[in-house]
DNA sequence: GTTAGTGCAAACCTTTTGCAGCTCT
DNA sequence: AGAGCTGCAAAAGGTTTGCACTAAC
């Protein structure tokens, strides 16, 4: 959905299209990225140095009840920050890689089959499904098994230093 | 997962079980719900009254860390607590009646098959899934339109006043 | 006897709220 | 005028940290 889009959602709910909220909706559509409120908040006060913290987080809640944006938690990938994302795309999960933070985006006829079920088999009226996966991406997992191996070893180390004495 | 499967999960990382460990382990077993830290705490203050709030927090991060115990958002239904559970069952979704906050569990193959996506399309190595789907139950679904609906008359009403005027 | 774990108080970080002033319409 | 919106300061809510003391191994 286009800024234009949006606009026109805003105004539907009689609400206003501001400067301020102008420049939050383009940077959040430009950056494909995820981001969160205070690195949403820095890169508006490049554009607006007085535009305030709070605008950002009110915005962002607006946004979010309007269904308008998708609130994510990244499985907690550094902290309790929340991410946000517009809602143009298709409907996809994503995964984090718990050891470099990549997020990776995954489409697919599951996603949509289980939404159907859950619907069908709990009767529930689904609004929003949320899948966010954790783990380690094939570089990570190289990196990963060295590193388990280098603390193992470590424990073999001190283990021996203690049965010794 | 058994307590005892858990005391032995802690042993080999030499980790102790205490006292306040066993009583926290016990109750995130027996309540078969999603309790928060703050709940947890109660709960555990009713057996030891001196059991502090900081070591729930910090049990609760050990086993996460442990992979012993999974952590939910259950889609922020009233804030921005986590909710945990036992490491005990098959995969599943959690869903979330928005209204009056009743959790459902999902079990299915859509799941399965969607970590194994995942696992084979993006090279990742899952650890964790997390899928939370927020809605309206069955019975919730008939109220939230009733409650629309009188929004909408209330808004026809303010409506009518203002272009009278 | 070591090392891990606990309790207490205080800090921290993210997010929300109250309120006066501003700005669209 | 009247509603929505912003900025500022202050509070709230959930969680973490530093440190001295205690308990498990």
């Amino acid at each position: 959905m286009k800024t234009r889009g949006i606009e026109a959602s805003l105004r539907e709910q009689g609400l206003r299209m501001t400067r301020q909220r102008k420049i939050l909706l383009e940077l959040l559509e430009q950056s494909g990225a995820h981001l969160d409120a205070e690195h949403l908040y820095r890169l508006a006060r490049e554009r607006d140095p007085k535009l305030n913290r709070v605008t950002v987080y009110r915005t962002l809640k607006l946004l979010k009840d309007s269904g308008l944006v998708d609130e994510l938690d990244l499985m907690h990938w550094e902290g309790e920050a929340h991410y946000y994302e517009t809602r143009m795309k298709q409907e996809h999960a994503h995964v984090v890689c718990l050891r470099c933070g990549k997020v990776e985006e995954f489409y697919g006829e599951p996603l949509r089959r289980m939404r159907r079920q859950i619907e069908n088999h709990l009767g529930f009226q689904v609004l929003m499904v949320r899948t966010e996966a954790g783990g380690y991406c094939s570089h990570c997992r190289v990196l990963r098994a060295r590193e388990m191996e280098q603390a193992a070893e470590g424990a073999r180390v001190r283990n021996a230093r203690r049965t010794k004495r």
